[in-house]
DNA sequence: CTCAGATCCTGTGCGC
DNA sequence: TGCGCACAGGATCTGA
């Protein structure tokens, strides 16, 4: 489900409602997860009060008095805000508990996600510390993508969905840049010039920049802390639109499976 | 080292 | 209406 705008849209929905509170405990109800959540996690929590939360890639870090929780939400999590009455459902792994009487939920169907505790610097842990820029940061520019990509021979598309090059881009988003940069997904990243990783660039920042405005994308699953759904979906251009013609010249969009993702374009405009 | 493919898991949506 | 199969927004491991 989640890239990088819908990771955002959710962090900063559930902001508000953590930093300065007390956690009185926590409820695992299925630890299962991609990596095992620890059985000591309430022990762990409780007492401690959320000093910020924030993001780095597509994880969400709560900094607490005294270590960390890192969530993840894979490809079906959400979190949500609720308050004590409502009953948790099938797949609400893990509820978080605050001394006000508000509970964080973590909802992950597929189980793909991440909720850890860490007592170190999160960006020093093995998950965090070999992640690549972040997409709307100066660092990431047609610059940099240009001398990652000058020896790659893999398809521009599984470059930029690379968390080592730039985090955050996924299916949905590597394939809206693409189109918009006029890029095919196949083209082998050592033959981009630098002018075209400058607009492969832009682009994706500005996808995801409009994809945060819009409270992310929803297709199937992806809702905010509220429930709500994120409105990107009204504004894709490529992605999902086989056999649709093409937006700016009619012609039919294709899929392709790249690297084991369905890839949408236009064989006219992606040259 | 580089890259493609399989894999973890459940729900949904489609075709028969 | 029911059933089975293909597919889904991620990340990591394996092996060619």
């Amino acid at each position: 489900m989640p890239e990088l705008p819908e990771v955002e849209t959710t962090k900063e929905g559930i902001k508000s409602h953590l930093e300065g509170q007390t956690i009185k405990g926590v409820t695992v109800r299925n630890p299962k997860l991609r990596i095992p959540v620890p059985d000591n996690l309430d022990q762990l929590c409780a007492g401690k009060k959320i000093i910020t939360v924030f993001r780095r890639a597509k994880y969400i870090l709560i900094h607490l008095t005294k270590g960390y929780l890192v969530i993840h939400l894979g490809m079906s999590g959400h979190l949500r805000i609720v308050t004590a009455k409502s009953e948790p459902e099938k797949h609400d792994h893990i509820l978080l508990m605050l001394t006000n009487g508000v509970i964080l939920r973590f909802c992950d169907p597929r189980r793909f996600g991440l909720f850890l505790y860490i007592d170190e610097n999160p960006y020093q842990h093995q998950l965090l510390a070999h992640l690549g820029p972040e997409p709307l940061s100066n660092e990431f520019n047609g610059h940099y993508l240009r001398q990652k990509a000058r020896n790659k021979n893999k398809p521009i598309k599984s470059l930029i969905m690379d968390n080592e090059i730039v985090v955050g881009v996924g299916n949905i988003y590597a394939t809206e840049s693409l189109f918009l940069a006029n890029i095919h997904p196949t083209t082998p990243a050592k033959i981009l010039s630098e002018s075209m990783c400058h607009v492969l660039a832009t682009q994706i920042k500005e996808v995801l920049k409009q994809a945060i405005l819009c409270g992310g994308t929803t297709l199937r699953d992806f809702y905010a802390f509220d429930g709500k759904p994120g409105y990107f979906s009204m504004s894709l251009k490529v992605y999902g639109r086989k056999n649709q013609p093409c937006l700016l010249c009619q012609h039919p969009i294709e899929s392709l499976i790249i690297a084991g993702r369905n890839s949408f374009f236009c064989p006219k405009c992606q040259n």
